[in-house]
DNA sequence: GAAAAACTTTGATGCAAATCAAAGTTGCAC
DNA sequence: GTGCAACTTTGATTTGCATCAAAGTTTTTC
């Protein structure tokens, strides 16, 4: 096992003084503890816009952790229809779709030229044993996958193409905002039809949204640059009863 | 703690001797490991049909296997739009949307008289740190709930009324099955209504979508009770491609 | 920097499922 | 066992989104 400097290009990567630490890993470690969870990540992996992390069907053998970049995670029916189940960025965590069989479930896809930590799953078990943080933290990330698809359910099963849209923006923001961007502007990384995917919606349908949004001057779009004018106003679209 | 033997009205609980243990418990253990497990249920509980076992925002305590009964799990907008994010039966685990924040994101409501093993959470995470298999076991039951909800998000995402239903049913019987039930007969614990809100479609959808499959001869539909005549036919529905 | 490829927008039309409506069935309460 | 409440089925109509189509824009390629 490598010490806690991992390299990647000359690059150091300890978790310890990574910036994404609080988003992705537990905190509140002694410096022992900390050391050994460096050791959790194995090296970096880049991954080139429109290449895949992993695919569905590969053997299980990683979580990774987004450093730099954009992923989309989908699954493919038997006939070839593709869903989108999630947009995953910077500070996130994916691969865990591979637990149950050993084999992933979905494929991750960068969305931009992206870098990942690769923490072997074997080492996150062991090392969980040790640290109940690191254990609770691992429950944690699992259980919030959980609870963000339930809301995807949600909106997949009640929910109007306007409150879709509207909803997808916010979380999308809302996201974006934790990471120190802007809560008003943003740059999509994904197409109208990779949107349409993940909301059940067909592209033609998230462009017209799109063009209704803005049209009430709500949004302001220019292909996939957005800022949202009036953010009160996509809550009320998403959530039409709390404001009355 | 109290010792293996937990009793409810007289009755011995231990997972070494409960028949539903392959399906809720990991396997392969010495009989000291076994009484460990054993002890990780606190108690029995019942819950009388339409009764909840947990409900939305209540604080996170345990997990729940479930003995005997059915449940389904929900989760209730703020502007009162319930959408049934799945049905549970003997066997199975359920509670783990609440670990991430220490309280329920969802309701689970039996839908006919139940009976479920309580398991406290902190007690699964302190002997998962000394049971190796007991750790990979929760892991692969978070998993697998992810997993499943990826091909319900295919299913809301793509599919038309008669694929959902079809998907639905097959799912049920093959869980049914596993549990040494009838493959081609079965008796539904839900309404119309609920299977709607689970598959995103109105009650009055779902009922013509079973009159449809009864007219064509795939199934015989007398209100709850459901017959498969002609499985292959209702894959063929669900997997259009697969069969050309 | 021209041509092609990929993506987006907008309009016209069609259709699957929602909605509205009413009758039929089952099961529970008293 | 009668009456009511809950659930289910079926029919008529509407509608939101999909589909089909074509033009416009941006990015990539050589």
């Amino acid at each position: 096992m490598q010490p806690s400097l991992n390299t990647l290009e000359g690059l150091k990567v300890a978790c310890s003084n990574c910036n994404l630490r609080e988003l992705c890993m537990p905190t509140g470690f002694n410096p022992d503890e900390m050391q050994k969870l460096d050791e959790v990540v194995e090296k970096r992996r880049r991954v080139k816009q429109g290449e895949a992390l992993f695919s569905s069907g590969e053997s299980f053998t990683s979580l990774y952790a987004i450093r730099t970049g954009f992923f989309k995670t989908c699954v493919i029916s038997e006939d070839g229809r593709e869903q989108v189940t999630g947009f995953q960025m910077a500070g996130e965590i994916i691969g865990m779709d591979g637990i149950v069989s050993d084999h992933h479930n979905c494929s991750a896809v960068a969305l931009e030229d992206a870098e990942v930590c690769v923490m072997p799953f074997s080492d996150i078990e062991d090392l969980s044993r040790q640290l109940p943080g690191l254990q609770r933290h691992v429950h944690k990330i699992m259980s919030r996958e959980i609870v963000r698809e339930n809301g995807v359910m949600m909106l997949l099963g009640n929910m109007r193409a306007e409150e879709r849209l509207a909803a997808f923006l916010l979380n999308l923001v809302q996201r974006l905002h934790a990471r120190g961007l802007s809560q008003s502007e943003l740059v999509l990384r994904m197409t109208r039809e990779e949107i349409g995917s993940y909301l059940g919606l067909k592209l033609e349908t998230v462009s017209r949204a799109f063009s209704k949004f803005s049209e009430d001057g709500i949004i302001e779009v220019k292909q996939r640059y957005v800022k949202i004018l009036a953010p009160d106003a996509l809550k009320k679209i998403f959530n039409p009863q709390t404001y009355y």
